[in-house]
DNA sequence: GACAGTTTGGCAGTCACTGCCAACCCGGCG
DNA sequence: CGCCGGGTTGGCAGTGACTGCCAAACTGTC
């Protein structure tokens, strides 16, 4: 239905998606702000629907849960990631191959100060950090097949492939809480390089 | 009545608690039966409460959540990782501290066909599967200050543990994917070791 | 057997989330 | 220009997990 006709339009015309569009990012920019002022806990979904000027129940056709309106979509994670690793040289090792996918995906964050931010806030709340660690093994079972391929010369097996993501995405999430804890110092990725060496060292 | 002459002392006789006791296994067996019969989600908490014969209050007082009905207390879990750590011959390193830790959590099971059963609901179901991430993590920042001990004298640092601790654990759960992938086949210890190894060949 | 401290059960209430339906709006048609 | 069709929105009622509160039931003790 809606689609075909319009792909070449200067930009995605449609009134209609303009408004989808602004309504989504005023959604985004009230949880945040009130996420951040007040906790997520104390955050009711009525006072953003409230605050952005939408029904909770758009709000609810627009992002499905709670924790989406805190991180993107995964979808568009997975995308991310997969295609980054694709389109890594064909003589790159599964590892630098995943090296770049996390290079990418911090990449999508406007400012460090955001990402601290927005990191603070799912470490310290629990059930935002379980969501985000369900997306998380999600894109690591998307991931899964994209690098298998990779390490099938090797004669590396699916288990084995398994645990080199696991560990990847691991040493990732390590970077990232010791980045917290140091308040944004440094780099996450040279946190995540000298996890590695720790580990494969 | 049941006074003083035959209560010994010895066990916690208290009728309390045995009915406390008998409360609780009633609980987690109709739990269990009935996720495993119609699914988690499908499974509500008054239907649970119905046919153990409690009220839905009560169970609550008992698990906190719907997600505690299932893998035990996260407290003792902890316990008996951080213990079996600590119980380490001090030349052991820290990867074969893990491994101890891991079979001793391993051995918890009653047998491998619950095991199997159990995994298979947890990685099947969003919330549970969320749920355990957020326990292992939990774990893992508990395992840090203990594991840190046995990593000083080789110059690691804390993010450097977190790394390994982290790997470790990634790499326990990459293993117990392959094994539910492959219907309880083989030993999750061994395919532990195998994706450790080649993670750090 | 009465008393004190717990535990239990029921009830009402909150909050995330869903299905349903009527009102609505954009974009295109005659 | 007005109307129509398909997608959109908002309100409303309902479900299910979970909590606070209070009265009733119970256990262990004196």
């Amino acid at each position: 239905m809606t689609q075909g006709t319009q792909g070449k339009g200067a930009t995605t015309s449609t009134l209609w998606d303009r408004t989808r569009q602004l309504a989504t990012e005023e959604i985004l920019q009230t949880a945040l702000r009130l996420f951040t002022l007040q906790g997520y806990d104390e955050t009711t979904i009525a006072q953003i629907a409230r605050e952005a000027g939408v029904s909770q129940r758009t709000l609810f056709r627009y992002f499905g849960t709670k924790e989406d309106l805190i991180g993107g979509s995964e979808e568009q994670f997975v995308t991310l990631l997969t295609e980054t690793v694709r389109k890594q040289p064909a003589d790159a090792g599964a590892w630098e191959a995943l090296r770049a996918a996390f290079k990418a995906a911090l990449s999508l964050h406007t400012s460090p100060e955001q990402a601290l931010e927005r990191f603070r806030l799912v470490h310290h709340t629990d059930s935002l950090r379980a969501a985000y660690l369900g997306k998380r093994v999600r894109c690591q079972e998307q991931l899964l097949p994209v690098l298998e391929a990779k390490l099938a010369p090797s004669g590396t097996d699916r288990g084995q492939a398994r645990a080199i993501v696991a560990t990847a995405f691991a040493c990732f999430d390590a970077a990232t809480a010791t980045w917290l804890e140091g308040n944004g110092q440094g780099d996450i990725l040279d946190l995540y390089d000298q996890g590695l060496a720790a580990v494969r060292g």
